[in-house]
DNA sequence: TGAATGATTAGAAACTTATCAAATCAATAT
DNA sequence: ATATTGATTTGATAAGTTTCTAATCATTCA
């Protein structure tokens, strides 16, 4: 049984969306910071008996505090003597599957590009040229993400990069044209 | 001015609850995982499509999916040639506070002396003397942590420490002997 | 101001982890 | 049976993290 050749789909587009999520996890991935944490969640503390409770060096803790405070995690306020670390607790109300999902709640907009590319893509091969103007238009940006800015192809590598997409390059490198995506000078084009 | 010593509270009685609980966290602190877990929950898929749509070798992925597998976030079933693996659903509703927190269950006592704290400490400080009695003694208690066991004070350091709490250092100083956490003996002052 | 002390930073060492290539295992179709 | 192909294991490597010591910074009190 021949089994598909599953083309790459071209290393993950959403790092963004991840990221911060993925920030949030790594933080909370760690032993000596959960600890913290649970102190946090009883009473406000401050470095040096963070340390002594957690039998730590006072930098150590430093560094795990700090850490958490630029994600927002915690809060510090000077009084007297002591930076005194407390809880932000509105955090900690997320489910897992919220901080792991993707927003799927962009803008109408972005879901709705989603949504075309999803259905004219399956494995990174275009299945069809649409004929509703706007799901075109959205389907060759696609394409055209593969161009370089700025940059001039000649004609043979304008219909090698578009073949990867589709067969029929001669339709599709006519309606980037079209469509203002790309332009056409002499033998050469490039991205608008 | 002197400030108190903070013994140590010898490490970390409680290792063991929080080791699970750090495992799914640690699973779920990885970027490929989560990209991972985010198709899955489109839907099922195997090992070497993962492997195409991420950009990763198959063998990455299997470690992947294998470590997930063993902490039931995702399931494996064979189905002709391919192993389909699915998510653990039920895995991700939980809250962060739910994962992180550690098991309060506790006794009543325990938890009723964690509220009173929280209600008449802030950032450290007593906020208010308890009128209550058994009220008064659980934040007294409080307070006398931050003396050591068997060691003597004079009246000038046991106020200056006391003093790191609440202004009303003679009030505190009294009640603490009054209600059998301290005494007095001449000059001098230790706990009992 | 200067002494005391808690907090932070910098740099180095130890540890953990993700990734890949290559070898092996497991199931299926001929 | 055996060739095929997807899944897994192994061993090596590279990258990232935690922790410490030592030095420095910042604040308060005398």
């Amino acid at each position: 049984m021949a089994r598909s050749a599953l083309p790459k789909r071209g290393k993950r587009e959403v790092y963004e969306q991840v990221e911060e999520k993925l920030k949030l996890l790594k933080l909370l991935a760690d032993e000596t910071r959960i600890e913290i944490l649970n102190i946090l969640m009883r009473e406000d503390s401050y470095v040096e008996k963070l340390a002594c409770d957690l039998s730590l060096t006072p930098a150590t803790i430093c560094y795990h505090l700090k850490k958490m405070e630029a994600a927002g995690v915690v809060r510090s306020a000077r009084s007297q003597f002591y930076i005194i670390y407390s809880l932000n607790k509105e955090i900690f109300d997320k489910t897992l599957s919220e901080i792991i999902k993707k927003d799927d709640t962009a803008d109408t907009e972005e879901k709705y590009k989603k949504e075309v590319l999803a259905h004219f893509f399956k494995y990174g091969k275009l299945t069809q040229i649409p004929s509703q103007r706007k799901k075109r238009e959205i389907v060759l940006a696609e394409i055209a993400k593969s161009f370089e800015k700025g940059k001039d192809y000649g004609e043979k590598e304008v219909n090698e990069i578009i073949h990867l997409f589709h067969e029929d390059h001669c339709t599709i490198r006519r309606e980037m044209i079209a469509c203002g995506i790309m332009e056409r000078e002499r033998e050469t084009y490039r991205l608008i």
